[in-house]
DNA sequence: CGCATTTGACCTGCGC
DNA sequence: GCGCAGGTCAAATGCG
């Protein structure tokens, strides 16, 4: 049978799938709460059979516990705050910090002064040094009254600046929102029904070919059914399977025959006979172009990695892999396994300039659940890829690309908008995520984390979403950082995904600054982020991490949280990276360079 | 034995 | 029309 697609998409990917998924959700779920960090991620596991919940349970005892060890420690307002995100304005949460603070601020200097004042009273209890006593009582009275006043002084303006940062996010997501609906809005007139082969026409003509997009989710508004993995499967094994090699010219160009969704897998040219003549069956046209530019939409990922492949969540195979004119290094090309017909698909390469530095680019978008530490990522391509098309359509003018490529910058990372770019001119609207600057005084870029095939490499992951957390603070700190933004664009449709978009960037932004009213899952999760970013020298990678899982929280919450993994582990072990490549080439564009 | 990877072949789009 | 380059397919191969 067709190993290519099938039974190597299907069966063979659901096998490993099964395989890699049982363990990892438990660990991811368990990694959720941040007990594990300071913990072993093999305590989560145990945990981890519980569910949601259970990893929630788990938090606010984390919390609570290393609030009290920080008490003790010394710290107060950061711990009072964690304290307040993972179990709310509860009660306890201010016992325990007015607490704190009355530790800790007396230790600074009234604290040792009254002390000492003490000790000289018990010294000198003979002395009649009762002013001096009732001077002194009164003053810690005072500085203890003073004290609590500015512990509630201190948790009012906590409060307004979490109300005024929900503010702020809530307007950027309904920004992000009206950026996205825009395009939709504008569609219908922007494209007509016959697809003008000129400027536009390219980029039509580019869009018919990325038909295995169309099988994406981004159709699932209208081709929800059509998506069904086994249709998609079907289709694209079926036909192959039977026809060997010299079919394929019927198949690919004659396809018209082929059901709807093998037109999905199918490349593109069948798809657009279909499409165009005799209309989508679900969709009108105008969805259609907009679908078709969401499937254009690339995202790709430049990230400082010696793995061959960077850990992003998800089930990937690979399928092919080529020479790249005017890079020696091999590029290869993924397919996402973890659903059957999923379109996804992925490009990693190495840079030229500096092979150290490791470029994936994601293209499509996932039609199947998935895991939380994959959310992160495709919640993040997703909005990436959605802000982009909104300011880069086919038409669209600089300013708008300008103005979403700066959205983007700033929403998907707040923190540099100098790490995102977003290119219009290529065929296919793109937006490069550059995780190798380094942050002033960080030393090295952000080191992705990498699958790899032989050893667990070590994992320092950061926050995901969904609560989830990738193992390992207990690893090495050199550690890598976790996860790649993306994969692909999942969402199941449009608007699921705009909301999605627009949802995650409205939680990643909790994750920094404020950490006050965040759901349970959430503020773990921020405050998980807090702590990578703490441990982690390279505060923009760390950063960078926490935005990026926090992004996908919503899509964990809402979809499967149940299902994470720690370890993002990647399903592909490239051993390729060096061996096979540089021979692998092209019957034809072998040695161009 | 099943599955993932490898790798040559094939296909399509684009530029000249 | 031809050649180039990117992308995909699928038989062959290797691994667990």
């Amino acid at each position: 049978m067709d190993k290519g697609h099938l039974g190597g998409g299907g069966g063979g990917g659901g096998g490993l799938l099964a395989l890699d998924a049982s363990p990892r959700p438990l660990g991811f779920l368990n990694l959720l709460s941040p007990p594990p960090f300071h913990r072993s991620t093999m305590e989560a596991d145990d945990s981890g059979g519980g569910g949601g919940r259970a990893r929630r349970s788990v938090e606010v005892d984390f919390f609570s516990d290393e609030k009290k060890n920080m008490k003790k420690s010394r710290v107060s307002g950061g711990v009072a705050a964690e304290a307040d995100d993972a179990k709310g304005p509860a009660a306890a949460g201010l016992a325990i910090k007015k607490e704190d603070l009355t530790i800790n601020l007396l230790p600074a200097g009234n604290n040792a002064r009254s002390d000492r004042s003490m000790v000289v009273d018990d010294d000198a209890a003979s002395r009649p040094d009762h002013e001096e006593k009732s001077r002194s009582s009164n003053e810690l009275a005072a500085m203890q009254a003073e004290l609590g006043r500015m512990n509630e002084e201190n948790q009012r303006l906590r409060g307004m600046l979490t109300q005024v940062t929900t503010s702020y996010q809530a307007l950027q997501m309904h920004l992000v929102a009206l950026m996205q609906q825009r395009p939709q809005m504008m569609q219908p007139p922007t494209q007509p029904e016959p697809p003008p082969p000129h400027q536009d026409g390219k980029a039509e003509g580019a869009v018919v070919p990325r038909q295995f997009l169309d099988l994406g989710p981004s159709s699932g508004a209208g081709g929800e059914a059509a998506e069904e993995p086994s249709n998609s499967s079907t289709e694209a094994g079926s036909p192959r399977r039977s026809s060997s090699t010299g079919n394929k010219d019927q198949e690919r160009g004659d396809s018209p025959d082929a059901p709807s969704t093998a037109a999905a897998w199918l490349p593109g040219r069948a798809m657009a006979p279909q499409m165009g003549a005799a209309g989508a069956a679900g969709k009108s046209h105008d969805q259609q172009a907009q679908d078709a530019n969401m499937r254009k939409a690339r995202v790709s990922v430049r990230a400082r990695s010696e793995a061959p492949i960077i850990a992003d969540g998800c089930q990937w195979r690979k399928y092919g892999q080529k020479m790249a004119k005017g890079n020696p290094c091999p590029r290869a090309y993924y397919r996402c396994t973890m659903a059957t017909g999923c379109p996804v698909r992925k490009q990693v390469q190495r840079c030229a300039e500096d092979r150290s530095i490791l470029i994936t680019t994601y293209e499509g978008t996932h039609n199947h659940p998935l895991p939380p530490a994959a959310m992160a990522m495709a919640s993040t391509t997703s909005a990436a890829a959605s802000m982009l098309l909104s300011g880069s359509m086919p038409s669209a003018d600089g300013a708008a690309g300008l103005m979403s490529s700066n959205f983007l910058a700033r929403t998907v990372l707040p923190c540099s908008s100098s790490m995102a770019t977003i290119s219009a001119s290529a065929p296919f609207p793109t937006v490069t995520l550059d995780l190798t600057h380094a942050p002033p005084g960080a030393p090295n870029a952000v080191p992705l984390n990498a699958a790899r095939p032989g050893a667990p490499a070590p994992q320092f992951q950061v926050p995901l979403p969904g609560g989830g957390m990738a193992p390992a603070f207990a690893v090495p700190p050199q550690v890598l950082y976790n996860q790649s933004k993306f994969s692909g664009l999942q969402m199941s449709s449009d608007s699921a995904e705009a909301a999605a978009a627009a949802a995650a960037a409205a939680q990643f932004a909790q994750p920094r600054p404020p950490i006050g009213q965040l759901p349970g899952p959430l503020s773990d999760t921020v405050s998980a982020a807090a702590a990578a970013i703490t441990a982690d020298p390279n505060f923009t990678v760390a950063l960078a991490a926490a935005i990026t899982s926090i992004i996908g929280g919503q899509h964990a919450a809402a979809a499967g949280n149940s299902n994470a993994n720690n370890t993002n582990t990647n399903t592909t072990s490239n051993t390729n990276n060096t061996s096979s490549n540089n021979t692998t080439s092209n019957n034809t564009n072998s040695e161009t360079q």
